[in-house]
RNA sequence: GGUACCAUGGCCGAGUGGCUAGGCAGAGGUCUGCAAAACCUCGUACAGCAGUUCGAAUCUGCUUGGUACCUCCA
């Protein structure tokens, strides 16, 4: 597709992208809630809207990418044990609310540096935004979308639904969230079942708090990616992205919320990634099977059988259309390892060359010169067919052995002409790197041990040269015992990589 | 139970009507002192049944199996 089109979660469609503004863009992806430490869940979601980042960026929008935190800590389900899961686990360490909170944060955006995501532009707090979220809360009551009930605020979705289409997105039928029987503790102060709260009123317990015209409480959770959405984008705006889990109730609440407080539905486009599986189960706590980021950089985890790095994950991620489910398992993982190294070792080469050494005169190899042609130019027309990475990644492995033949000189010097040489160097650079996000992760940026590397590569071609196999073996086998490799090159070169 | 979605070769995973993605693993070969790496060649897959069509992995129906959401969750 030579225009970008994405599929709209909302009329379950792919659309063509136009911008409310030409030339910017407003992105609002829902960010993590800092109760506990960041997990694999985490990962899809922000690596996906990187790329969607990174790839309007590319094309020339300025994109204003709004990624809130949840700091606020929001309540279970009425009836059930409603309490706040920062305030509680807060109890527990002995900690307050906000250093947790912070801690968390903290190793958030550490996992997120590790997987080269790029920071949003705006990273709003919802305790930043109490006074916003209750404004909005008060504009819903003023026009009778919301009561007051006990100290606590709930949205009326039975009177909007009167007027508005509350379901649409997630698939839902009004009437039979409306009918359903299912009684559950606590729901006496709400009018109907399908009512979600805006504010709570706060027990005494509740560390978390703060004063409203309601008396002291803590917000719903679904308020403040309003508030803050608005605040930051306007009333309505391009993109919102997120998790697909978070459809229902969360997103469905939004739209209801924004659509009353602005008079106009809030978004545009509505994405949503897949979600991850573990070894094919679903990732939950019930399970025992939650990986946090920590753990699987480390391969700290009995569902792991190896540590897998920040890039492996990236990359493997990547590698599947953001709408499919994505499952973890060894196997898969490995396989993407071991794929992500050969591409990145052909890429690093490449890389290397200076722009243009070819005197040569053979003759540019229509043949391959269109093929490098072709591969080079489907990049766009995937990414812009709903974000087809998994299709980029495909053509850019098909280029591996044009570039390692030209490196082995399977394919002669010159048979692709400098024009094109230079152009697959500086289209991989700005794919690989710029809106792919792949960095490099070899750890040889060490002047030192470069320098030890280097005498032991010397010696080895030293014993070489005199057909000293024994002494020639013993170095590469201790250095692959330690997991570095060397390579013979064909040209009498030794690299080096590790493992 | 309700609502969606999915079922592709050993594993993962693209692909929406004809032009056999790609990765990993495996087999053979080239190269190499031997390896490794790299390169070349090889797999004719699309849950089952029925139907639509000149033609289906791709459309329709049914069957079976799976997953997700409905509840804090990315």
């Amino acid at each position: 597709m030579k225009e970008l089109h994405v599929y709209n979660s909302y009329s379950r469609a792919k659309e063509k992208f136009e911008p409310l503004v030409p030339g910017h863009v407003g992105m609002y992806v829902c960010g993590p809630t800092v109760s506990g430490e960041s997990h694999l869940g985490h990962a899809r979601p922000y690596i996906t809207f990187d790329l969607v980042y990174r790839y309007l960026t590319h094309l020339g929008y300025k994109v204003r990418y709004v990624r809130n935190i949840t700091d606020a800590g929001h309540f279970e389900e009425e009836g059930r044990e409603a309490e706040d899961k920062i305030s509680k686990k807060a109890v527990i360490e002995k900690l307050e609310p906000m250093e947790l909170v912070q801690k968390y944060t903290n190793l958030f955006h550490w996992a997120m540096d590790q997987f080269n995501t790029v920071p949003p532009s705006i990273e709003p707090t919802a305790t930043g935004h109490i006074v916003e979220q209750i404004g909005m809360i008060q504009e819903l009551i003023r026009q009778g979308y919301a009561y007051e009930i006990n100290g606590s605020v709930y949205f009326d979705v039975r009177k909007y639904a009167e007027g508005h289409d509350y379901g649409k997105l997630s698939g839902r039928v009004i009437d039979e969230m409306l009918e359903t029987t299912r009684e559950l503790e606590g729901q006496d102060e709400k009018r109907n079942k399908a009512d979600f709260a805006l504010w709570k009123a706060a027990p005494p317990e509740h560390i978390m708090r703060w004063n409203s015209p309601w008396g002291e409480g803590f917000p719903g959770w679904h308020i403040e990616c309003s508030a803050m959405a608005t605040k930051y984008l306007g009333k309505q705006f391009d993109i919102h992205g997120g998790g697909m889990d978070l459809q229902f109730p969360h997103h469905e609440s939004e739209i209801a919320q924004s659509t009353i407080c602005n008079h106009t539905p809030p978004v545009r486009y509505w994405m949503h990634n897949n979600m991850i599986t573990i070894n094919g189960r679903k990732m939950g706590k019930s399970y025992n099977n939650v990986i946090r980021l920590t753990e699987l950089f480390r391969g700290d985890h009995p569902e792991l059988e190896k540590a897998y790095s920040p890039m492996t994950v990236r990359f493997f991620i990547l590698q599947t259309h953001y709408r499919s489910t994505l499952d973890f398992g060894n196997e898969a993982l490995q396989a993407a390892e071991k794929g992500l190294k050969r591409l990145m070792e052909a890429y690093e080469w490449l890389q290397k060359q200076p722009a243009a050494d070819d005197a040569a005169t053979v003759t540019p190899d229509n043949e391959l010169e269109e093929k490098v042609t072709t591969l080079l130019a489907s990049f766009a027309d995937n990414m812009n067919d709903d974000f087809g990475t998994a299709r980029v990644l495909a053509s850019m492995f098909e280029l591996v052995p044009v570039i390692n033949g030209i490196k082995d000189k399977a394919i002669a010097p010159g048979t692709l002409s400098v024009a094109t040489f230079t152009k697959l160097q500086q289209e991989l650079k700005l794919w690989v790197e710029d809106i792919f996000g792949l960095r490099p992760e070899t750890a040889a940026d060490n002047d030192k041990l470069q320098g030890v590397m280097q005498v032991l590569i010397n010696i080895r071609k030293d014993a070489r040269a005199r057909k000293d196999w024994g002494t020639s073996d013993a170095i590469r086998n201790q250095l692959a015992a330690i997991g570095i490799q060397l390579k013979d090159e064909k040209d009498g070169g030794m690299a080096w990589t590790i493992a």
